[in-house]
RNA sequence: GCCUAGAUAGCUCAGUUGGUAGAGCAGAGGACUGAAAAUCCUCGUGUCACUGGUUCGAUUCCGGUUCUAGGCA
């Protein structure tokens, strides 16, 4: 009989650290590929969240179509499982056009829960367990519950430090939830090889040079009036403990709002927390299997040439068209 | 010009009853598999302003110099 060697689909990933240009540089690849652009980005799925997100315009999208962008209320909860979901759907929808699905933002998770098809099994989730261990760590604090992980899942107890008190309480629900350890889950997923054929590229850029180009950003994200947009939220009802709310730019503007900080010391807090999660993404995808790492230096800072270079790594490697 | 208080890690400061020093922030590295723009872990040698003196020994005490802040003229 005779092996059916399963043809897996093309996929494109462009991303990288907060403010590198990841943006304008999807969107023309995008263009170069006939590709339809599918955001990875744990806030730019809200409306009315756009300059604190910064989040792409109509004219920066050239006529690209862009999916996963505009799709929930803030007050609405999203997480990788609902991305996962969402994108394999839409992914569907991109092949059945013909063309290139090509995966654009920062979030690394949501990249790899998609390219890995990480499984996340359905569970009918009150958040009724969380509840009940937050509280528990409210009362008998984060070392109780790291002893119940302990008691339940060992190699996990191990891993996860007692004061990742979110970590914790993940692991514990999800042994509630499914009768499994959490740690034996991740080590079995860990294991999987993408469905896709698929080709990942991070850009970055020199270390300085990014930390002033957020710096920058923030401040124009400013000047086009981010504490208004964060005024409209707030009279909408946004609080502090919304998912959507825990963005950069935004607790820390909500922070203002709510008389808990002074203008100067929220945008302080934002630039600093700003460079800090570029330099977590960073953390992030250097770890990750099968990156391909293009610094801006390399191309002297023109992304022509970094196009071209997607450009012939594709030819030469893929035979996607 | 005089008086007072300072001068210690990139920044803000603590400290050493005289035996060459430590926090926070910044910064760096790492983890992460249903909150991920979230959450968590690890990493601190610097002429203790300069210069004399006392002392076995001074960043620490005393004198002088320079600089900074405040006050008085």
């Amino acid at each position: 009989m005779k092996e059916e060697t399963i043809k897996k689909r093309p996929l494109l990933i462009i991303t990288g650290p907060t403010a590198v240009g990841k943006t304008s540089l999807s969107i023309q690849a995008a263009k170069i590929f006939d590709g339809e652009i599918i955001s990875a980005d744990s806030m730019q799925v809200y409306r009315g969240m756009d300059i604190g997100s910064a989040k792409v315009t109509k004219e920066e999208m050239e006529g690209i179509p862009h999916h996963l962008i505009d799709i929930l209320d803030p007050w609405e909860e999203f997480d990788v499982a609902a991305f996962q979901k969402m994108a394999k759907q839409v992914i569907e929808d991109i092949y059945s056009r013909g063309k290139l699905p090509v995966i654009a933002g920062g979030t690394g998770f949501y990249i790899q829960a998609l390219l890995y098809d990480i499984n996340f099994q359905e569970t009918e989730d009150d958040g009724s367990i969380r509840k009940e261990l937050e509280n528990l760590e409210r009362e008998k604090g984060a070392e109780y519950l790291h002893q119940m992980l302990e008691s339940i899942d060992p190699e996990s107890a191990e891993t996860i430090h007692a004061n990742n008190v979110k970590r914790v309480i993940r692991a514990i629900e999800y042994y509630r939830q499914t009768g499994k350890k959490i740690s034996q889950h991740n080590q079995e997923e860990r294991q999987k090889t993408s469905p896709y054929d698929f080709l990942y590229y991070v850009v970055n850029m020199d270390r300085e040079k990014l930390y002033r180009r957020i710096e920058a950003r923030v401040d124009q994200m400013m000047a086009h009036g981010l504490v208004e947009e964060v005024r409209k939220l707030k009279e909408m009802g946004c609080t502090r403990d919304m998912v959507s709310m825990q963005g950069l730019g935004y607790k820390e503007i909500l922070d203002y709002l709510n008389g808990v900080c002074t203008l100067e010391e929220a945008v302080y807090v934002i630039k600093r927390d700003t460079r800090h999660f570029a330099k977590r993404q960073l953390t992030w995808f250097r770890r990750e299997r099968d990156t391909r790492i293009l610094n801006m230096e390399d191309y002297e800072n023109d992304q022509k040439k970094i196009l071209q270079k997607i450009k012939k790594d594709c030819e030469e490697e893929k035979q996607w068209r």
